[in-house]
RNA sequence: UGGGGCGUAGCCAAGUGGUAAGGCAGCGGGUUUUGAUCCCGCCAUGCGCAGGUUCGAAUCCUGCCGCCCCAGCCA
């Protein structure tokens, strides 16, 4: 895996190559930073494809760094769910797994150094003076009067400071770069903050802790990443970077790089809003199948190569965009019908009795796992003369080009034998309860017979009503009814598709579905792919989710008309 | 209105002065015992707009217009 690409299918690619090329780096080395205050999402996914693909294809290195300098937001708890969600897709950090705090000594030393050059001074105005001072957009910032302190004062007052002699909000450590700077981020930001919290990792050995700009640089520099990749609103911020590398005596220097951060349509894409959602208990938590999180996905039963492939085909640019779902989609169709296993169900069941079948005879016919994949064995699938249709698969009046079951039609029923409506009944209100049919018995899928050979219009899945297994059928829809979501936080939740979960109880499986273990995946035939899902599927107790519906020409020819 | 970015098809995206790749979606057709898959074909006289330079411009110049980001002791 270290062959470099003849053309990088990127502006950052390209310059990884060229930099390799030119020698001006021997090896690549990237890192994936995430703030262990949330779980990742799929632009998440984007970036550590992005980083651990860049690594992979040119022989080089990637981090998988926590940056953990803010103790009141992060846990432990965000961190596993990080390091299993990079895990499942497939990339290895091997023995780099790091974090900023393991770096807070080296990153102090930093500090004093500044403070030493006269670059850092403490400044003890409280957070509102600072703001005031920062002046705006289009006007100028203000020197702080604790601007002129000497080395020496601002020395003592950092390692009181670090000694907690002082409270949270007293003092801040500030980089003295400029106050009148346009880059907002130049005007004197703030380096460290005191905060008296106690850390997951290093407990309450500090109570000042970096910001993140410096503890990200430093960081950077220690593990000499080559290029350092983020998205598009730390622009302003390489300023400040590159001011951080200037003016310290650091043993690398890496390069920033901004790319566009992934939108994703219907879905919300920011750690805030999809904490917000588990919060409010909107969904059952941040691996909801709804949620656009890795967990969530995974648990959804979108494959891990869908979303690498997705990452690719996504591309890397500094555009902001807008992904349609639908490309997602595509991805995970693609990866589930190379490998995912067919199998037959019902999820809303109409039951058909075949008049003229044998009593009480079962035949088990064979089918295979897949159309195209030998590889993935057959099973047995019991026929019997009392089964069940999916209710849509019947229409007493239908229109034009309807292939499926009518008063007088004929279907084949998958893997199976041909069938014809005789006789419909229905209940005291009118609502249809059953067909009765009549089976042509020479018609068997596969068999030799010349009555197998006839052309239906329509294949119909159906399950044997005395073998089925019952499941309950989870059917997950667009989180969002908009494109977008509202800009307003307050707003956001209420744009919301109340129709993002439905739940089919009595869906009725094939029984070689039994043995289904939580996280495996199946096309069931005509409907979609579905996951045992990896919670609550149990023996005993079958619950499916569906990842996405197969593509349905049918169905859109019957809303466009 | 200061600073930093970005505008190529419905959605993405190549393209770096030589006459608009590719993918998704869509449309048309073929195969098919999943209206799936698969296969074939079609889909930008035009690259935000207006000028200019040039034999030649999406690519260079000028001027506009539009969109995104920045005023946390968050990342």
């Amino acid at each position: 895996m270290t062959d470099t690409p003849e053309t990088p299918r990127d502006f950052i690619r390209q310059i990884v190559a060229a930099d390799l090329a030119s020698g001006k780096h021997g090896q690549v080395v990237t890192r994936f930073p995430p703030e262990p205050n949330g779980y990742l999402h799929v632009g998440h996914a984007k970036s550590i494809c992005l980083n651990f693909g860049i690594a992979l294809e040119f022989g080089g290195l990637c981090y998988l760094r926590m940056d953990d300098t803010n103790p009141l937001r992060e846990s432990a708890h965000f961190e596993e769910a990080i390091v299993d969600a990079v895990r499942w897709l497939g990339f290895d950090w091997g023995p780099r797994l790091t974090h900023a705090s393991d770096y807070f000594e080296q990153i102090h030393g930093c500090a004093i150094q500044l403070i030493e050059s006269g670059k850092a001074y403490v400044d003890s105005l409280s957070p509102e003076e600072i703001r005031a001072y920062r002046g705006t957009l289009t006007e100028p910032g203000r020197d702080s009067p604790c601007r002129t302190r000497s080395p020496a004062e601002n020395l003592d007052l950092f390692a009181r400071m670090r000694a907690g002699a002082f409270a949270d909000g007293e003092h801040v450590l500030r980089a003295k770069i400029d106050m009148a700077s346009p880059n907002i981020n130049l005007r004197d930001p703030v380096l460290y903050r005191i905060r008296k919290a106690h850390h997951q990792r290093t407990g309450d050995a500090w109570c000042i802790y970096p910001m993140y700009d410096f503890a990200h640089t430093i960081s950077d520099a220690l593990e000499h990443i080559t290029h350092s990749l983020c998205t598009l609103e730390f622009e302003d911020h390489r300023p400040l970077y590159e001011w951080i590398l200037d003016n310290l005596d650091l043993p690398s220097r890496p390069r920033q790089i901004e790319f566009s951060r992934l939108n994703l349509a219907y879905t919300v894409t920011s750690k805030r809003r999809l904490a917000a959602l588990v919060e409010s208990g909107e969904v059952s938590g941040w691996d909801d199948p709804r949620m656009p999180t890795v967990a969530g996905m995974r648990r959804r039963g979108y494959p891990p190569a869908a979303l690498r492939d997705f990452a690719s085909r996504v591309g890397v640019t500094k555009k902001d965009h807008q992904i349609e779902m639908g490309l997602l989609e595509t991805c995970v169709r693609d990866e589930l019908n190379r490998n995912a296993p067919r199998a037959l169900a019902v999820l809303d069941p109409l039951k058909v009795v075949l008049h003229n079948w044998p009593e009480d005879h079962v035949e088990w016919l064979t089918a295979p796992n897949h159309p195209e994949r030998g590889d993935l064995g057959e099973r047995s699938i019991p026929f019997t003369g009392e089964i069940y249709i999916e209710r849509d698969d019947f229409m007493e009046d239908p229109p034009r080009k309807f292939h499926r079951l009518k008063p007088g039609g004929e279907v084949r029923l998958r893997h199976g034998y041909i069938v014809r409506c005789d006789e419909v009944i229905r209940d005291e209100s009118g609502q249809v309860v059953e067909i009765r049919c009549s089976c042509d018995l020479e018609s068997r899928s596969g068999s030799d017979n010349p009555a197998s050979q006839r052309k239906v219009k329509g294949t119909i899945h159906w399950v044997s009503a005395s073998h089925a297994v019952q499941a309950e059928v989870r059917l997950y829809d667009r989180l969002l009814a908009t494109e977008r979501a509202e800009a307003r936080d307050e707003d956001f939740r209420a744009g919301l598709n109340p129709a993002s979960l439905a739940v089919r109880e009595g869906a009725l499986l094939e029984p070689a579905l039994a043995t289904a273990a939580p996280g495996d995946v199946y096309q069931f035939e005509r409907l979609g792919y579905f996951v045992a899902d990896r919670k609550d599927h149990a023996p005993g107790r079958a619950v499916f989710n569906r990842s996405v519906t197969l593509r349905d020409t049918w169905a859109k020819i019957g809303t466009s008309a």
